[in-house]
DNA sequence: GTAGGCTCTTAATGTAGATTAAGAAAAGTA
DNA sequence: TACTTTTCTTAATCTACATTAAGAGCCTAC
């Protein structure tokens, strides 16, 4: 079965019929390292699920300073909800980091979804409040931990991509500089 | 109209039965202020609706310094969304800062809800994607703006609550301590 | 009314992390 | 192969904010 059709089964049952009737309503594209796949600006259009590789969401302010709103790798899904639900401009990027096959579900497709399969409510429901709860998390997080703390936490959320992914994402997510960053990861190494 | 039906209406529309049946599962309770609705460590049972007052969500961490996570006020919802979706213990209190009548939705009562009247799941989910947007914008503020801009952004978000809540409660939603918080406020007033 | 909490302020000192700058390593490109 | 671009490191200096401490205004409660 396909990745994102378990990814759904995790939540909610569908017939093979309602299956087939979700894969119709979505594409899956593949995409290089480096390709945006949503500018700053522009109105989301698409929820994306992630078969494989490595994408990444951020937004760059006045200082033209990233910051990365989330990573999503194999089976999570990314996009920018806020410009999703309300269609207007929105200011995150979403970038690919590593080669990906990507599921797209467009807007439009997934209100006829909710129609046609309402369980799919539940089911977007669920995935929402789940995001919800870890970034309610790492807000908290990001009030009450240092930067090492903040560190570990990201270590335990995304095991495999602290190896796959320059270490300059990864300071832009915990929210210090890449000098900085590099010199918390050296004093770490220091004290075993 | 009860403003617990306003607000659901906002979203979908019930029919008078429906209405009926809604109210008949949840309960309406007076607390007076410095209530704890909820405690570190308990399993959340309810999603509590402001009618009137306010409350706040917010965990201490072992240095025993709190952290706000969230104001409700008339015609918000609040809850421990962690513990209330997996029934485990949270690390959220939830506490009344000024006198409130609130309405209550146990768990229980939300899920025969949700089989009862299918549309809610559609209500719940743009309630849940609204906070999800809220709390990705508060996040990428908390790593990207200083503390004068972060009281800027709460002074717009919650109007009214400036003038009603003791200073260190905002102090400790934008992360500060009410020492430096106090200082920036006066430095904002001698630059008026 | 005054005693004991809360809350707010001010000030001295300390520190996590930013900034700036420069070079070294690594990786893509031709 | 060398050439460019990106990433990582190290170090000096700087700053936003924390910590500690002490006193002042204030409620609310006996």
């Amino acid at each position: 079965m396909s990745p994102i059709l378990l990814n759904i089964n995790k939540h909610i049952s569908l017939s093979p019929e309602e299956q087939q009737l979700f894969l119709s309503k979505t594409e899956v594209h593949h995409f290089k390292a480096k390709t945006i796949l949503l500018n700053s600006g522009q109105v989301c259009k698409h929820s994306y699920f992630v078969n494989s590789g490595t994408l990444r969401s951020f937004n760059i302010n006045d200082n033209i300073v990233e910051h990365v709103l989330s990573f999503a790798c194999d089976g999570w899904w990314i996009s920018d909800m806020y410009s999703l639900i309300s269609q207007k401009p929105g200011n995150l990027f979403i970038e690919v980091l590593e080669d990906a096959e990507v599921v797209l579900l467009s807007k439009e497709n997934q209100e006829q979804l909710y129609t046609e399969i309402p369980k799919l409510e539940r089911f977007f429901r669920i995935l929402t409040e789940n995001s919800l709860v870890a970034n309610q998390q790492r807000l908290m997080d990001s009030l009450s931990l240092s930067a090492e703390e903040r560190f570990e936490k990201f270590c335990e959320k995304y095991p495999t991509l602290t190896q796959k992914i320059p270490q300059k994402q990864i300071a832009s997510y915990i929210g210090v500089t890449p000098e900085f960053f590099s010199k918390m990861k050296s004093r770490l190494l220091r004290n075993q």
